[in-house]
DNA sequence: AGCCTTTGACCAGCG
DNA sequence: TCGCTGGTCAAAGGC
């Protein structure tokens, strides 16, 4: 929900800089009216009203696109079945888990699954599916899986699969709540996922106080309302960024920005704004990157 | 028998 | 305070 939010706020953003584009230009127009000084005026204070609100909106909106690694320590703690917190809740053999909504730091992934399947791939551990829940507003229904090994060792990792609107092409969004505790390997990993990234990450580049790794930048494939065209950015093993060249498939956008290999630290901010969106939720999660439809296609 | 999925119910967070 | 929503429980049935 707050990623609705999110991208709500993104539209506003875009929408007041295209707004203050027309006010620039038509403040140029007034200007050669020297004579209209009530004209010049009004354009002045209404580009400063713009002026406050887009930096307000962009303070508040970066700090919540762009997850604070430092953030967790102050997060609320996690609340885990083998230490509940009210254990006078109910009494049972099993870990008490309590039905109150976990506040859960999650690592989202975003998988494709293989051609010709309408499941995600596997992520080389064993779950154990404990329910279902159609999602307002999602076409497809979320699914809970919790460690197949959560009885025998009490080990509180989990996930939830989501799958993506698009029909185009079939992706998954996958979460993952707690680490595993059971010492349960993962299985032939990289044969398994088809998927765009899972690697261990050494490399990250900090933007502010958040971080980006080479493997949080995904191929993006939905977008709420269309309103804008997601990409996750594949990443070469040796980059610590996406290869920008962006787009890979449309050779019609032409944005220099793009235009580059690999953006250096400084360049990053210029990555970012103004029309695209960094989208994180959590530390050590994919970052989506989104472009409205008309950004810088030629016609 | 044990493990799994399915599914309606339950419950807490949130606006 | 209340209704909506999402996360979890747990019974039932299948394998």
């Amino acid at each position: 929900m707050g990623e609705n939010n999110c991208w709500v706020r993104q539209v506003v953003i875009t929408e007041l800089t295209k707004g203050k584009e027309f006010l620039l230009q038509l403040q140029k127009h007034v200007e050669h009216m020297k004579q209209d000084v009530c004209l010049q005026y009004l354009a002045t204070e209404v580009l400063s009203s713009y002026d406050k609100v887009l930096s307000l909106l962009n303070g508040s909106a970066l700090s919540s696109m762009i997850n604070i690694k430092a953030a967790p320590s102050a997060a609320p703690q996690l609340e885990s079945p083998q230490f509940p917190a009210d254990n006078s809740a109910k009494s049972c053999d099993r870990p008490s888990i309590s039905r109150k909504r976990k506040i859960v730091s999650r690592r989202r992934e975003y998988v494709h699954a293989r051609s010709g399947e309408e499941v995600p791939p596997e992520d080389g551990y064993s779950w154990r599916k404990y329910g279902q829940k159609n999602i307002l507003g999602a076409k497809y229904p979320r699914e809970y899986y919790r460690c197949a090994r959560n009885r025998s060792s009490n080990c509180a990792a989990t996930k939830m699969v989501q799958r993506s609107e698009t029909e185009e092409s079939l992706a998954f969004e996958v979460s993952y709540g707690e680490n595993h505790s059971c010492g349960q390997e993962k299985k032939n990993q990289n044969e398994e996922l088809v998927a765009v990234q899972q690697t261990k990450c050494d490399h990250e580049i900090e933007i502010g106080a958040g971080e980006i790794s080479e493997f949080d930048i995904l191929e993006m494939v939905s977008t709420p309302n269309n309103l804008f065209d997601s990409d996750f950015i594949s990443t070469p093993a040796s980059s610590p960024l996406p290869d920008t060249n962006y787009p890979h498939n449309d050779d019609s956008l032409t944005d220099p920005l793009f235009n580059h290999d690999v953006p250096d630290k400084s360049s990053v901010d210029d990555f970012i704004s103004p029309y695209a969106q960094w989208d994180s939720h959590d530390a050590a999660v994919p970052y989506k990157l989104s472009f409205p439809h008309s950004y810088n296609k030629q016609e």
